[in-house]
DNA sequence: GCTCATTTGTCCGTATGTATC
DNA sequence: TGATACATACGGACAAATGAG
């Protein structure tokens, strides 16, 4: 037994901690614990997980990035590659609320170029800022869900502008 | 034999590599590539370019701060002494886009109490972040360049409240 | 428009273990 | 044995980007 044992800096073993992250996290995708496009624990949780600091962590990711294993986008955090694949992590806000109004234009509570409520009823609806129901209607926008005419309101999209939700 | 004969460790030469960098930053700093002021490469950097270990770059810059031919600021690096020379240096974004806005009040673009453009169009005119852009404003307000009115808008200062620009 | 929270990116300072000469 | 050198590892500080309220 030795006093380093105590309060050890260096490789606490003989594999390096930053080796040890490395092949957990291709085990987890390995095993389909971790599928192509979700989201990696952040790197501080990583770091809690396997008593490592974040620089350690840090190098961890860093080899895997170089393997096009992971990639990184700042500041949501790094996903398991390639990058094409869906995303799957936690939602913000403003994409709930707006998966939300879509399902319900998907289920048909409302007709075809029918106003969308006013914001004020989303944000009570939602529970949310006005910022974010403007973030979550311009998301639809972009996906197709609705179209807006400047100054007068948000309308639902024709059916066949809809995006392929499979 | 051993396998460690590949990746030597000990000393390469006659002369220990730490020195080696000591006399190569002695003698740019002699020849003038660097300036009193002037901010070194970084620690990593440094290791590249001589083929070591940031801790062999380290012992070098210790021996050089015990001479006090350098001082370095954590987190931003090291810099030729004297520690009262002017900081030359790579500037954050936010004092680039602080000197480029300055520069500009210098030219004669604004007259005096003329209203700054906005955040947003400073944001695209130099292609950064809000945060950056108000930071940069913060700075110019500290050195006297600027004036800002709550809820008004920042103005120009009057040419006397101008800092002195050597 | 302002402020806060979260997360990644990039530095410096320091300590330990090990290998070579 | 001691000087030199490298790899590993922890901690702290601050910048940058973005969503949310």
């Amino acid at each position: 037994m030795y006093a380093s044992a105590m309060t050890k800096r260096g490789p606490r073993g003989p594999v390096p901690i930053y080796q040890t992250i490395i092949k957990a996290i291709k085990d987890d995708i390995a095993s389909g614990r971790l599928k192509p496009g979700q989201a990696l624990p952040t790197e501080a949780e990583l770091g809690e997980t396997h008593g490592a600091s974040r620089l350690t962590v840090r190098r961890a990711l860093a080899a895997l990035r170089e393997e096009s294993v992971i990639y990184t986008v700042r500041p949501e955090g790094s996903y398991v590659g390639p990058e094409d694949a869906p995303k799957i992590r936690k939602a913000w806000p403003f994409e709930q609320v707006a998966a939300s109004i879509a399902e319900g234009i998907k289920k048909g509570n409302y007709e075809t170029d029918e106003v969308l409520p006013s914001e004020t009823e989303m944000m009570e609806q939602h529970g949310v800022a006005k910022k974010t129901v403007r973030a979550a209607v311009a998301l639809l926008r972009e996906q197709g869900w609705v179209y807006t005419v400047p100054a007068i309101g948000t309308f639902v999209a024709a059916r066949d502008k809809w995006p392929n939700t499979p």
